[in-house]
DNA sequence: TTATCCATGATACACTGTATCAACGACAGC
DNA sequence: GCTGTCGTTGATACAGTGTATCATGGATAA
């Protein structure tokens, strides 16, 4: 997995250190390559590894590569998705765009653009108020579930 | 209360009653003016009323309060807030755009301009996605809470 | 009056997340 | 190598949140 190593990279740039344990789950939500709850994501953990994985880990974990920007919590649906953007230099300068399937709950990440950014916030600037949010999370159905 | 009249007539339009006990819950949450959890609007609903309110009935409640779009359900906080505009004839044909505060968890909502919609629109549509979601919710600061 | 249907009451339970303390393990300084 | 320190992990208990299910009540129509 190149993608782990990139990952540790990013981790020792902060000085901190991606375990083994912060492996395994990182690895475990890439390789499923969807969203899971923290619970959907322990039993994965469990059935894979040879050591038992706890939910409190788990928390603690998933707590930790978010902070690190390897994963993203999705707020509407309370589950956790890992960083699309993991391998490449990207640094989240630009808010990332979650569009979620009501059909196959694959979570796809794209970047928000401008224009979008520009309408909310104006928006929101009509009554005073200052934007804070670094995701947008909206479902809908995605191209494979459509035919 | 004018605004439980116009829930009534609503209602009343749609084939389906706001009961004794539905009134209690949406007056509540009218009168709080913040978004609730199920079980906050429980307990403050036991503080006002004389009968008791079981957490279970105040989900299904909220479920057909919902239904009739005199409440939103908050899916980033997992909270619940009457609609701003029962009273006036506005059949939420236009999105809604909700501005979370993060300091007070006060609520604002304001509609989802065309430009907004069509500059996350476009952004799906680059993906094959479509697009369902009913609302729009980002946190921040209020105007209030900003100075 | 009675049957029917929907709203509500009540209980139990499953799921989700947090608090807390103990144990382990890497690392630095001696 | 030994020891202390600090961060990570293990383990347990518990609080909070939401659902399933069946019983009861109450309005309405035949």
């Amino acid at each position: 997995m190149n993608i782990i190593s990139s990952a540790e990279q990013k981790c020792a740039e902060n000085g901190v250190k991606l375990t083994k344990r912060r492996k395994e789950v990182l690895t475990a939500l890439l390789e499923c390559n969807t969203a899971l709850s923290a619970y959907e994501l322990t039993e994965l953990c469990n059935k894979q590894g040879q050591t038992a994985m706890p939910p409190m880990s788990v928390y603690r974990i998933l707590e930790f590569l978010e902070g690190q920007s390897l994963v993203h919590r999705l707020s509407t649906t309370n589950k956790y998705i890992a960083c699309s953007h993991i391998s490449c230099d990207h640094t989240h300068f630009r808010r990332a765009q979650f569009l979620i399937c009501n059909d196959c709950t694959r979570v796809q990440e794209v970047n928000v653009t401008p224009e979008t950014l520009k309408a909310i916030e104006s928006v929101a600037a009509n009554v005073g108020f200052n934007l804070s949010d670094k995701q947008l999370e909206v479902s809908g159905t995605c191209s494979d579930c459509t035919q």
